[in-house]
DNA sequence: TTGACAAAAACATCAGACCATAAATACGAT
DNA sequence: ATCGTATTTATGGTCTGATGTTTTTGTCAA
């Protein structure tokens, strides 16, 4: 986004002057492109033009194009597609590319995890809280199905699915909570987490791990009930209990 | 980081097969660059070999690596300045990418005024009860003085160095919370905001200028007094009578 | 000392070729 | 007709070499 405008940034602010930057035509190319997705023509799905004719009607080079869509691929926003009928997509904005950047934030600076988890701590307890308020009957009963989803991979040790389903349950949690800013930062705070679940999963011995349907299925009913104070609460106690952040390395 | 295993993502969760796919050369120089920037063999600030060295080094053509530098140049890992003694460079990871990232998505899904307005009310609530029981006495002192930059700049009539001397406070007690995830969000919800808070600067009368002075003076008093749940308070009263919020288009 | 100009080192860009992939199509045997 | 295989074709993936641009450094003369 701002990035050619303002590369010095947290700099000097008493100057009036900002740093010179001669915009590269790559920036101009990912800019065009922005707003050609945020124009509206396109939907999800829909096929830009390929790569040469991109070429052409930007009058750069295909390589520049391709340096843009390489950006443009790690926002999230197009997918590329090799092969007969492939081309460029234009991708579904989710949080999971924001997530992806923590995660490369994470893996450079570890001594934040620490900092993650008192912020899911707050975060995730007020998201059960407005979701207590707000989620629909079809929603709690999805939150229920999830943490019994949760308790037999518990029970049969399958980790694989004991993580998917657990990151599921709190992005559930979050769309009960009708906020989209919400989802967005939960999706994004739980990508790098999925890891560590699995991580966990593998070294916690049997009581952590029926704690950890304990602790979604009381969410889910209070939730359901609609006591969102409980919710809160409990949804702090089992983030605090299960921080499930295991080393971010290869 | 993950993106390549899984493209489908969210698909089915049952089967044990993942998609077939094969990576792309320069996914591959960008996971040895991610590998050879953990190593600690690089500090801030050093240059790494230039593009043709790369190239040879890891036995692909220069474009190839030039997609990959684009990529980590979006991640923040590198900085690439052109001329003489120019090159790639080791960058400092900041939660500066994080918020980019946020704030991409938050323009292709725009969320709505109330939806946004109510995350930061809880948000930069929690914040502030972190920054008050955290800063430094210089970050008090930043935090009066920009207080006051706000409360000159709304004197005078300064719209745009109001927004600046405002999103700039609302940043320094993110900082001042210590606490990295936080700053990146703040980050994130503050650049879509900022030209809000120069609309808004045009119409409001003097009285509401006057109020977000005094608002941060209180704050960043109860921040410098360690009264954690006034400044809570405060923030909370402040965000919700400043929703400050303009359409975020183009 | 100053200014103008040339040289050098790096990234930026382009054009064109060729490879790899995956779907569509054609074709031939059954 | 149906199935399996081969060919075609549209697309991205990669490499090469040439040329442009930017920035710093060096040089030389006024």
């Amino acid at each position: 986004m701002s990035q050619p405008p303002d590369p010095p940034a947290s700099a000097a602010a008493e100057h009036p002057f900002t740093a010179v930057r001669v915009t590269r035509s790559f920036d101009e190319v990912v800019r065009q492109l922005h707003e050609g997705l945020l124009s509206g023509r396109y939907s999800p799905g829909d096929r830009l033009p390929n790569e040469r004719e991109l070429g052409e009607l930007l009058r750069v080079g295909r390589s520049t194009v391709r340096e843009a869509l390489r950006m443009l691929e790690l926002q999230g926003l197009v997918e590329v597609r090799p092969g007969r009928n492939g081309g460029i997509f234009v991708a579904e904005p989710s949080g999971r590319n924001v997530g992806d950047a923590l995660e490369t934030l994470l893996r450079f600076r570890p001594p934040s995890r620490a900092e993650l988890l008192e912020f899911r701590v707050s975060f995730e307890g007020e998201t059960a809280w407005w979701a207590a308020r707000r989620a629909t009957p079809e929603e709690c009963e999805r939150l229920l199905a999830l943490a019994a989803a949760v308790a037999e991979a518990a029970a049969g040790g399958a980790w694989e699915q004991l993580a998917e389903h657990d990151v599921a349950f709190h992005e559930a949690v979050a769309e009960a909570a009708r906020n989209q800013v919400r989802v967005a930062v939960m999706q994004a705070i739980n990508h790098p987490l999925r890891e560590g679940v699995m991580a966990m999963g593998a070294e916690a011995d049997a009581s952590v791990r029926g704690a950890v349907a304990d602790d979604l299925q009381a969410i889910a009913e209070a939730i359901r009930d609609g006591d969102s104070d409980g919710a809160r609460d409990r949804m702090r106690e089992h983030v605090e209990r299960n921080p499930a952040f295991g080393q971010p390395q290869t």
